[in-house]
DNA sequence: TCTGGGGTCCTAGGACCC
DNA sequence: TCTGGGGTCCTAGGACCC
């Protein structure tokens, strides 16, 4: 879906279409003063001059989606609302709102599921659709589908989206990225020299920064570069999985299915604080947040129906290094009181003398519930460990 | 001038088991 | 006195993605 956030919002507010828009995190709301003032009215009836302004913002937190004319001024995903604010002081800033985009996402799943129902859902705004055995589906090389399913997601959200049409997830990724906003690109195995490899590297889904930084210190940029280089030679700089998957990625390689189902693997909630916090200065505020975030998991695996055995914390320090903990239980739980508990002895095995900038508490090693009995593992080793040597075989 | 929240997967060492 | 070869699980950190 094209800058997805933003694009929900100017369905709320199209008198902001053609401005430059960001939405950003902050848990006050910047729109909540002018809601109160137009209640009754309709949202489109706000004037544009009385929006909040990415310049007035005080506090914490990035950007998560920039409308086409904000990313004008250099504004990008992920980039501190404070620098942002100085590239484009006039820009207008809205609060995210999940709750509301979770709905345009359903809608548009929907409408995608209804069309072609091999689809691996990727997150809120994007989806891998497998639609070799849709009837129609090889028309025009798959440009009819995806027209067809554009049309769709605009009848029943107003909501443009892009999509890449090609023999892979890898490289179907790559051409969705070719012609955005409401584009449709097609890349077939033969298009991979003309098309693929001019490329940067860090246009791979699966190359991030790190990895980009140590392929241009080893003199590769372009994935033409990394294509030229012998499988073996990567697998001696990246390791034995990461190299062969590079020299894979490189060549348009991918045989990874689309996934239709699949079950979470942890639940967590963490929050980064208006201001750094001491664990002794700010004691009891520091026990307040920890508390509702156990409270806010417990919340989350009772409503999706989990338990977890491992329950860890995690503390970003004002420096901004990262410190996890975690330990495992015998049998899952999904309640506050015990998450708190296991929570709070993790948080005794990590140090506590810097200022912290987030808490974080994560529950793992999830199980449906009702289904706890099947993960005798531990229970089992523990068993076997105390059996008398006599009547348990040693070998 | 700073840098969110929610995830997945991988690595590597140590404990423990057979 | 010196000594194996698997395997799984647990823990901490890190890369990456949306």
């Amino acid at each position: 879906m094209d800058a997805f956030y933003a694009s929900v919002e100017l369905l709320r507010y199209p008198q902001l279409k053609g401005l430059p828009l960001v939405i950003g995190g902050s848990r006050r709301r910047p729109d909540d003063a002018l809601l109160q003032r137009h209640a009754g009215q309709p949202l489109s009836a706000i004037p544009v001059e009385e929006f909040p302004l990415l310049k007035d913002y005080t506090g914490r937190g990035v950007i998560t989606t920039a409308t086409y004319p904000a990313r004008q001024f250099g504004i990008g995903s992920a980039m501190g609302l404070m620098k942002a604010a100085r590239l484009c002081p006039q820009a207008i800033l809205l609060p995210v709102d999940f709750a509301e985009y979770r709905r345009f996402s359903r809608l548009f799943k929907e409408v995608v599921l209804s069309m072609a129902p091999l689809m691996e859902d990727r997150g809120v705004d994007e989806v891998y659709i497998d639609f070799t055995d849709v009837p129609g589906g090889q028309r025009q090389g798959g440009r009819a589908l995806a027209t067809l399913m554009q049309r769709a997601i605009a009848e029943a959200t107003g909501l443009t989206c892009s999509i890449g049409v090609a023999p892979n997830k890898l490289l179907a990724k790559m051409a969705s990225e070719f012609n955005k906003p409401n584009g449709i690109s097609i890349v077939q195995a033969e298009d991979l020299e003309k098309l693929v490899w001019p490329l940067a590297c860090r246009k791979i889904n699966g190359i991030g920064p790190k990895s980009e930084e140590k392929l241009r210190a080893l003199g590769i940029v372009t994935i033409a570069d990394l294509a030229a280089r012998p499988r073996s030679w990567l697998v001696q700089q990246f390791g034995k999985a990461y190299g062969a998957w590079l020299h894979d990625a490189a060549w348009g390689r991918d045989d990874r299915p689309v996934v239709t189902e699949s079950e979470p693997v942890s639940m967590s909630r963490e929050t980064t604080f208006e201001r750094d916090l001491h664990a002794q200065g700010d004691r009891e505020e520091l026990a307040r947040i920890f508390t509702a975030l156990c409270e806010q998991v417990a919340a989350d695996l009772q409503r999706k129906g989990y338990s977890g055995r491992t329950i860890g914390i995690k503390l970003r320090y004002a420096d901004f290094r990262i410190a996890t903990r975690d330990m495992t239980l015998e049998l899952p739980i999904a309640d506050a009181a015990s998450i708190r508990r296991a929570a709070g002895q993790c948080l005794k095995r990590v140090p506590l003398t810097q200022r912290l900038r987030l808490l974080g508490v994560r529950v793992g090693a999830l199980v449906k519930a009702g289904e706890e009995a099947a993960s005798p593992a531990p229970l089992a080793r523990r068993a076997r460990a105390g059996a008398d040597p006599f009547t348990a075989p040693l070998f």
